[in-house]
DNA sequence: TGATAATTTGACCGGTTGGTAAACATTACA
DNA sequence: TGTAATGTTTACCAACCGGTCAAATTATCA
């Protein structure tokens, strides 16, 4: 009866790595669906298919499991942003950085509202995750953007929030998913909608950040 | 022993208002923290300061609290959209409309909450009102923006897609304060962000839908 | 004032929650 | 093959959940 979890001098088997895995994905699909509080093990249990002792033998508690799952997303949640190239053309980066915002909106809604959910309520177990590595990460890029606007290659503006908008603009076809649904009617609410929010978004931040049309001010 | 909630061919008492009013700020305190499984009835009866029969003496179940709650603030919630005219001049009308929700998100960040957990979690109580008030709301103002844009007073876009943008990047700075915070760390994160934000969404969104740097197609 | 209705509360209930104990089954490996 | 480590299950627990009940308290008004 040994706690697989601590034997972490040795190889772990693979059996263990399949089961985390069937763990985190179930897991991924309750969390996402109710939020920390709302969501039960034995919910997450069944959709794993095996029983809740099971599960508690890989992770011993509700928040191991929770904070196994939102460390792991949060790394691969960041990669468009990574992507983010200092060196390339200006207005064709932050095409495809908003292009592959919408990807991850349409292709992976579970992980956006992941995070929405633990956002919303406060973000009790990831602030300091929120504080370092991701504060880290766009205060880089913030500073890209804002070599481009002093080099006149975009219009000035607040980095900062131009990549908060570029992340709820995005975000928001996962999160509020049924409500995009519902005010679209079902006529329009195929999965058209994604490519539509694509053509509708790269018209305003590219008309909006477009130097032709601001005021220089060098 | 009577039931106060049924009593409706009579007037509400005073005390009656009073106290369903103290219930509901509790309860929007609560739910848009933790969502509607995620809150706790004690919890509720706790911030409301009386006791838990005493609270499930207004509001029979939890769901009809939530309900109630959920319809009022639905109503207010709207206002803004409501005041959206269309004669006016296009442009003022977009800039004061992102003024006023991002009011909203400054001022009633619970409320907005209360919406994004509800929605999030797949909006199981309000789907209908989605669908009829909401939806109907948003074709009307729809249409407006679509004339507008037929006229050539604004650039062409997709007016559904254009409201979905502002509702984002407006609702973002209450329902991801947290993360909004962090990442711009304690220097920049006093209430001046959102009169910078304010000044972002206004060059984002007029910019990008000035009519002059858009290829007029008529 | 007194009686009647409205309000408030402590005690309680059945069901669910996260988590445990220990017996049982399976795998890895000498 | 044997045995020790690993994996799985059944039965269970105390705490908490939404909600009820009957008794006690307070407001209303003839």
């Amino acid at each position: 009866m040994a706690l697989p979890r601590a034997a972490r001098t040795q190889r772990r088997t693979r059996i263990q790595e399949a089961k985390e895995e069937q763990i985190l994905e179930a897991a991924l699909e309750v969390f996402s669906l109710h939020g920390f509080r709302g969501a039960t093990v034995d919910q997450i249990a069944e959709v794993a298919g095996m029983s809740k002792p099971n599960l508690l033998y890989y992770f011993r508690t509700k928040e191991t499991m929770h904070r196994a799952l939102i460390t792991r997303v949060l790394d691969t949640w960041l990669d468009p942003l990574r992507e983010f190239d200092a060196e390339g053309n200006p207005v064709s980066e932050i095409r495809s950085y908003i292009r592959r915002k919408l990807e991850m909106a349409r292709d992976f809604p579970r992980e956006s509202r992941l995070f929405a959910n633990e956002i919303l309520q406060g973000a009790p177990n990831i602030e300091d995750e929120l504080k370092g590595p991701l504060k880290a990460l766009v205060d880089e890029k913030a500073e890209v953007i804002r070599t481009w606007a002093k080099a006149g290659k975009i219009a000035k503006c607040d980095p900062y929030h131009l990549i908060f908008s570029i992340w709820s603009t995005t975000q928001h076809y996962a999160d509020f998913d049924v409500q995009v649904r519902a005010v679209l009617g079902q006529d329009n609410a195929g999965e058209g909608r994604f490519e539509d929010a694509a053509r509708f978004l790269e018209q305003l931040f590219i008309g909006g950040l477009n130097v032709s049309e601001q005021p220089s001010e060098v």
